[in-house]
DNA sequence: TATTGTTATACTCTATAACTATA
DNA sequence: TATAGTTATAGAGTATAACAATA
C-alpha cells in the first residue's frame, strides 16, 4: 500500500466518523435509533429472525441486541415469539405498521443527508453513487 | 431526486452508519478517540486555535471540545495558554510529542479498516479512492 | 448585552460479565 | 458442557442548560 493510499485510508476513516456523527445527532428524537432502522428494515425485508441473527447481521453483541428488540417491541413494531423448533431461542416478527414505519422512518432520517447532497456537483455525486455499494460491503465484511 | 436515489441515499446512511459504529469500536483503548485525533491533527498541522474554532470545525458543540481538550491535556498533548488578544478566549497548542502520537494513532486507528480494504477488488478499490474527497466535503458541510 | 469557555447533568448506544433456561 | 437470550453494570461520547468572566 503507497503513502498516498495511506493517507487515503485515514481521510476515508475520518470522514466517515465525522459523517456518522452527524448523521446520528440529526435525526430527530422520536424516530428509531440507526441500529433498530436496520433491523426493523431486516424484518420487513426477510421475515421473522432470532435475536442472535440479527446480533450477528448487525454486527454488535448479543445483549446490544435484546435492547434494540425491546426497544421496537415497547413501540409495537416487532413480535417475540417462542421459536418453534429450539426453546432457547426466540423469533422477532416485524408486525403489520412496521413497513410504513420504516418508509416513513427513513424518508425523516435521510432528509438532512439528501438535503446536502443538492450541493454537490454532477461529478462529486457520480462518484459518490459508484462508491455506495462498496462502503455497503465494507461496512459488513 | 429519483426513487433510485432516494434508495442510494438510504444503503448510504446505513452503511456510513454502520461502518462508523465498527470503525469506533475497532480502535484500540489506549488509543484516542476519533475527535481527540481529528482535534490533535488540525493542531499539529495548523499551530494554535481556540476551543470555539475546533468545536466549529469539528461540528461539535462547545462543551463537548472542552472534554476533548481536557483528554488530549491529560495526557499532555496540548497546551491551553491565555489568549494574546481576548481574555474571554484560550489557545490550545500542540505540544511536541503530540505529532508522533498523531502519525502512531493514526497507524493504529487505520489498521482495521485498511485491512478490510484488501478484500476489495481493484475496481471497487477505485471508486471508493474517488469518492473519499466527496465524502470528506459532504462529513464539513 | 453578547460572546467565550466551563461546569453540571443527562441521555443514547454499546460493551463485558454474570445468570437462567434449554440443548 | 455448550448455546441462546437476558439482566446488571459500566463506559464512551455527545448534548442542553446554567454559570462566570470578559468584551
Amino acid at each position: 500500500m503507497s503513502e498516498a493510499d495511506r493517507a487515503a485510508v485515514a481521510v476515508l476513516r475520518a470522514s466517515v466518523l465525522k459523517l456518522g456523527r452527524r448523521l446520528r445527532n440529526q435525526r430527530a428524537d422520536e424516530s428509531l435509533s440507526p441500529t433498530q432502522l436496520s433491523v426493523l428494515t431486516i424484518l420487513v425485508a426477510r421475515g421473522a429472525m432470532t435475536p442472535g441473527e440479527l446480533a450477528r447481521h448487525e454486527k454488535v453483541q448479543p445483549p446490544s441486541m435484546t435492547r434494540v428488540i425491546a426497544g421496537l417491541e415497547e413501540r409495537g413494531l416487532v413480535r417475540r415469539d417462542p421459536h418453534p423448533e429450539d426453546r432457547r431461542q426466540i423469533t422477532v416478527t416485524a408486525t403489520e405498521p412496521a413497513a410504513e414505519v420504516v418508509a416513513e422512518s427513513r424518508k425523516l432520517g435521510n432528509a438532512w443527508l439528501a438535503a446536502h447532497l443538492e450541493a454537490l456537483s454532477d461529478e462529486e455525486l457520480a462518484a459518490l453513487r459508484a462508491a455506495v455499494p462498496v462502503l455497503e460491503r465494507l461496512a459488513q465484511l
